[in-house]
DNA sequence: GTAATCTTTAGAGTTAACTCTAAGTCAAGA
DNA sequence: TCTTGACTTAGAGTTAACTCTAAAGATTAC
């Protein structure tokens, strides 16, 4: 299938401005143009542009999501660094996940502490709740 | 116990200019000035710094931050404003554990594919083997 | 064929969150 | 006391990632 700019814009919802700053910056070296140059993507291009959005996701920089692209382009001698790069983003995902999960730990108990507080109408009360306590030494001492 | 602006950047891994930063856009307003100027930090304001840095994890923006402090600083009237908050947050810290699950998966995909290729020195013969186009099929399309 | 809509470019503007500078003040050790 | 290093402020500068504008050309629907 081929793709108008603003059907690529509506189907992955970023914007038309969003993809040619994206082509600008050298991520989407493969889209084609017409000869009047209107830009046509394929499914290849969507292709890339979730990846794109994977890396940015788990915290790359277009930068560094170009520098992945322009390997892919230079073929198999750059294998070993596209690996590497792969390797340290799972590390990196890792430590990513496992800090959410602290941060939920953390907004749950503020739940459970303000459910209270509504329900008492203060937060001073609802701090007295022995199990509430008992919760915020788990997650780790606050007050706030 | 009492900290120095340098003492609490050292503990936190934030810089001192960022503390200043910080408290001139409203997120510290709990900290403490000896009389000849100097920041005095303590261990409530270690605690809100590690709720800023919760929140910002999550995704919060510093205004939306401040916006919490502020209802904090306002009593218990702002009491279901934070609760719903709250709850907003933690609505949104699923989603984005959700879409990491994802990532993960597709990158744990490309970690199989590269160190395939690597052994061959061909990405397109690692493209070859069933298993991962097995994998590729189950975390989703791609070639990148 | 023409009006409405879409797309093009170069380049300017915006936003959030820092990050740094300069010129001066404060504090602790020899 | 002197020096060294930490701290102060106001304000300017930086960076990444958009986001928008203007003027023109292309495409689509009727």
């Amino acid at each position: 299938m081929r793709y108008s700019i603003g059907q690529v814009a509506k189907k992955t919802g970023l914007t038309a401005h969003t993809l040619r700053y994206y082509e600008k910056e050298g991520l989407l070296p493969f889209v084609q143009k017409t000869g009047s140059g209107l830009r046509v993507f394929s499914d290849t291009d969507i292709g890339w542009l979730e990846m794109i959005e994977c890396l940015k996701g788990v915290g790359m920089s277009l930068k560094d999501i170009k520098q992945y692209i322009d390997w892919f382009r230079e073929g198999d001698e750059t294998l070993p660094q596209r690996l590497e790069m792969f390797q340290q983003q799972r590390a990196h995902l890792e430590n990513q996940m496992e800090q959410l999960n602290k941060y939920m730990a953390k907004i749950n108990y503020k739940i459970h502490l303000y459910t209270e507080a509504v329900r008492l109408g203060s937060l001073e009360k609802a701090h007295q709740n022995k199990e509430l306590q008992a919760e915020q030494q788990r997650v780790y001492g606050d007050m706030f």
